[in-house]
DNA sequence: AGGATCGATGTGAGCGCTAACATTGGTCAC
DNA sequence: GTGACCAATGTTAGCGCTCACATCGATCCT
């Protein structure tokens, strides 16, 4: 290990002091031009770079934010992250990340804990997980935090796309075609994404005085889909479905295809995310698309004004897309 | 913003200097058990942490490694990230995340600097480009780092799993069932990960004797698959294909039930990967798993052995395993 | 008894940076 | 010409921690 280059050195090289350098990288304007290039020749030829722990220490600011998830394996949290993390770099922030098996209390408290030793500015949560809302309020982190989440409380901040609106567009899709019995097979009920895509599609069976059967319940995976498509099948009550994430509806569409049910002549499936997979299931997917790219810049926006306290963020929320494709057809007569 | 309790202050309400309170943090067995019990009383009192970043800064090290990635939508990139992140953490040791768009080499610098800067130990890099490597070559950078990626490179650490066994044991699969002309649909010419596939393939075609014919290219998307799958189809020269990751074959599948291609009763096809939608496409495909939570521990253990430098860390490359489902059939006569 | 040893604690310096103030030399106005 | 001013740079003091060393009794050995 080569011993650092510091400040003073490049300082020296230049035949300046060391606030000097630092003017060079903090304030250039503020130098002289002819001593700037010297500098900025000397940290290029030292390959200095600026230590950012140094730099935290004296600023009491690290431009770095914490990010804690769980469930990446989920396609729209992985998303997310991704997407909030080239946010933060784009706004010079330096994400630190968690990702955690699950949302129990012990890993999450030991995460936020070392996030917080790392002096990041910011916590964003990207947490499906009701319980995880409930330990973050028993923390009281003093940093500013951003649930990415679809939320039902108010009194957190939290950005997400409209699930609520997307779940109703799927299922008024459905209806729009002929389709009275529409089943709907929900994510797992500590989800705060599931509650609303099934409040969405109570509210809009109910709006148009359609029937609202009892939910199945999943657990995101094709595996919980197949089974809950089986049961689907075997009922032989409804026309359609609507299945709260593609993963699901994967399994469905397998568990139809098992029972000689054919998509979308004997049955209507829309699901949501729409997934990079979606458009060649068999048959290609109606379902719901949602934005994750501008969803990460707004999570970062929203936790910006927080940390900078310009203003009070309004809970944001963007919304979806319907994605017509094959699985969806006018109920048969 | 209160202002930080830091280790004097802890030492004053102990009565003790801020050196104590230090041993009691690092060394408790160095301090005396009264002693330790009225320091610890104060800590809690006063709701001390202590601050990483002057630990970082005076110990020069800071516990943390940095992450490069691009390509995070691609399954087995992600899982990788996930494990590793995981792993990582279990080690005690914290991972500040740079997801890039492309392995360009501007944003690459970038995302390294900004690293560097943040005094990370290690660096992992989880991009699948060849050209992130020569990058990373032509930056000389001063702290360990480890590729993790199928490697041709010997001259770098790099932890995988066994991309070219994989591709021979899938390949191996269909030969085994009787099928001599084997297509393969390979990924993008500038991922290691497919050239290691390909070069699998190939290898176990020629050590049996059976034609090689010439690699149709994808670029991992169920579109691309989609569209080499509807060559395949139009050629009719196979029996079989094995495609380079899952998603691919995805659109192989889809492209094959478009043309009234029975799978896999008129063409057995395999994929790589095991996606969590794999077991249920239709049919369930046939293809290789690959144990990313090992692979997550293994880039971690290589990466500590640098940093500490206890030992000079073989390439490690663990084992795939074939998941034989329903997407292949013995040749038919 | 005198020094060697040891456990328990304190002291001071320094990690690499920034912030605040000090200094220098030139320009301008009267 | 003298003071006021300003732009460009230097100097110094921390930020909160750890490390190396100093101190100081008490214990032990010969």
């Amino acid at each position: 290990m080569t011993s650092r280059v510091t400040m003073s050195d490049v300082g020296h090289a230049a035949g300046v002091s060391h606030q000097t350098v630092s003017r060079v990288l903090n304030e250039p304007h503020r130098v002289n031009q002819e001593t700037r290039d010297r500098v900025n020749d000397a940290i290029k030829r030292l390959k200095y770079h600026r230590s950012s722990v140094a730099r935290a220490l004296a600023m009491n600011r690290t431009k770095s934010i914490g990010l804690i998830s769980t469930g990446l394996a989920l396609h729209s949290h992985s998303k997310r992250m991704i997407a909030f993390n080239e946010a933060a770099r784009a706004s010079g922030y330096q994400v630190s990340m968690a990702s955690l098996p699950t949302a129990e209390r012990e890993p999450m408290q030991a995460a936020l804990d070392v996030l917080m030793g790392q002096a990041v500015e910011g916590i964003v949560l990207i947490v499906a997980d009701k319980r995880a809302l409930d330990i973050l309020d028993s923390l009281e982190l003093d940093v500013p935090f951003v649930v990415a989440d679809s939320g039902g409380s108010t009194d957190k901040h939290n950005v997400a796309i409209d699930q609520f609106l997307g779940a109703r567009m799927a299922t008024a899709h459905l209806a729009d075609l002929g389709h009275e019995r529409i089943a709907h097979i929900a994510g797992p009920d500590w989800s705060l994404d599931a509650t609303e895509r099934l409040r969405g599609w109570r509210t809009e069976l109910e709006s148009r005085g359609l029937p609202v059967s009892e939910p199945l319940f999943g657990n995101w995976t094709p595996e919980s889909g197949y089974e809950r498509g089986l049961e689907l099948a075997a009922s032989g009550e409804f026309t359609a479905v609507f299945a709260a994430n593609d993963q699901m509806t994967l399994g469905v569409l397998h568990a139809f295809a098992d029972r000689g049910m054919r998509v979308p002549d004997d049955m209507s499936v829309v699901g949501f995310d729409d997934i990079p997979e979606a458009a060649h299931f068999i048959p290609p997917l109606t379902t719901v698309r949602q934005d994750f790219v501008q969803l990460g810049f707004q999570i970062m926006s929203t936790l910006l004004s927080l940390i900078e306290e310009t203003d009070i963020a309004e809970p944001v929320h963007t919304e979806p897309e319907l994605v017509v494709r094959k699985s969806t057809a006018p109920r048969r007569p």
